[in-house]
DNA sequence: ATAAAGCGTTGATAAATATCAACGCTTTTT
DNA sequence: AAAAAGCGTTGATATTTATCAACGCTTTAT
């Protein structure tokens, strides 16, 4: 089951990780199971985990005054859920995160994971490369969002990411593009 | 000069640079005098260098099919400009970054500063700590723009970057926020 | 087996935002 | 000193997107 895990470090570094390494790891991650609509992490709450997806699908995001919620990530096997701003600061975090099917992760805590880091510089070479891609996309993304109209924006992520769209159900991803379900709808029409 | 980029290392860890890794900082970052409006990276250009600005501001933008320039980062004094994505994976830029204002900036190209972090630890624990505070800035500022209004997104901006207020002109803060001059004219004059 | 919830669609209408054109003012360039 | 460019504003209008309500279909819960 950390076989995943094994691999997904392996693959964002250049080194391939001992033995001893592994069992570490293993030691430190803890294996949780999420219920489909289970929260992983609820506005308010400090986040204390960060979780790797073993199997399952989950997502992230926030609820306005009118209860519309809004989506920010969408995460699928090989991501790393979690709110980062609220587990440096260690402020009550502003999103959510919850289960949208059954899941499986591997969790640690932020301090246990700072202490791997220091014992298995594979683990600091994979956060480099994960800050790396996770500055692209976000570029990516936002560019996208402030400079094309919501047709175009969805012709890209369908482009980008069409794994998110057999998984999650349209009006999800109208949340995730900040449009709605029924414009979304319509888009899909037209094209 | 290279006081300032020596200052900026020192508040983004927890160490203080020595003597010998200040020398080895002022040999590898050079000295740059951009004009105001001259290009710093130009797009289709690889992104070969990335600077830290002494004094001056700068925007990074992208030019659609109309003409219409899109703003996706301001920078003032203390900010490192640069595309990331390009100057990582040796691709062609699809942004420019220009210079806002007359700017003095201390530049490095990405393998000289690569060969610098293996010799000054202060340097990656740096980078670390620039990414985590980049993730954060990145999602609010994403989870501003799907899920507010323009009028609300001006105020939140006003509110966090109040500096950029007073050294970008408006129809530059409304390419930034995703909307025109005349919205944001109009905006303002509402509240 | 039945009820309820979830999902996508459609129509009618409202609201937000963009577009186009023009103007006055200030700053920069010639 | 004159001309040009940059900036913010305003009005009229068009386009995009949201809102609200309803419907049929499928999946899930009771």
């Amino acid at each position: 089951m950390h076989k995943n895990l094994f691999n997904y470090i392996n693959q964002h570094t250049d080194s391939v990780l001992s033995k001893e390494e592994e069992l570490l790891i293993e030691a430190a991650f803890k294996f949780k199971k999420m219920r489909k609509k289970q929260y992983f992490l609820q506005e308010g709450e400090v986040c204390k985990h960060v979780g790797f997806i073993i199997k399952g699908a989950m997502r992230q995001y926030s609820v306005d005054e009118k209860g519309i919620e809004h989506i920010v990530h969408l995460y699928v096997e090989n991501y790393w859920a979690g709110d980062r701003e609220s587990s440096i600061m260690l402020t009550p975090s502003q999103f959510n995160i919850d289960a949208w099917e059954d899941t499986e992760m591997l969790i640690i805590t932020r301090a246990e994971m700072l202490s791997l880091m220091e014992k298995i510089p594979s683990l600091v070479k994979m956060i480099q490369k994960m800050d790396e891609r996770n500055a692209i996309a976000s570029l990516r993304r936002l560019s996208s969002t402030i400079s094309n109209t919501a047709e175009k924006r969805y012709e890209e992520f369908a482009e980008n990411h069409p794994q998110f769209l057999q998984r999650f159900p349209q009006h999800i991803i109208a949340s995730y593009l900040g449009i709605t379900k029924e414009t979304l709808s319509r888009i899909r029409k037209k094209i």
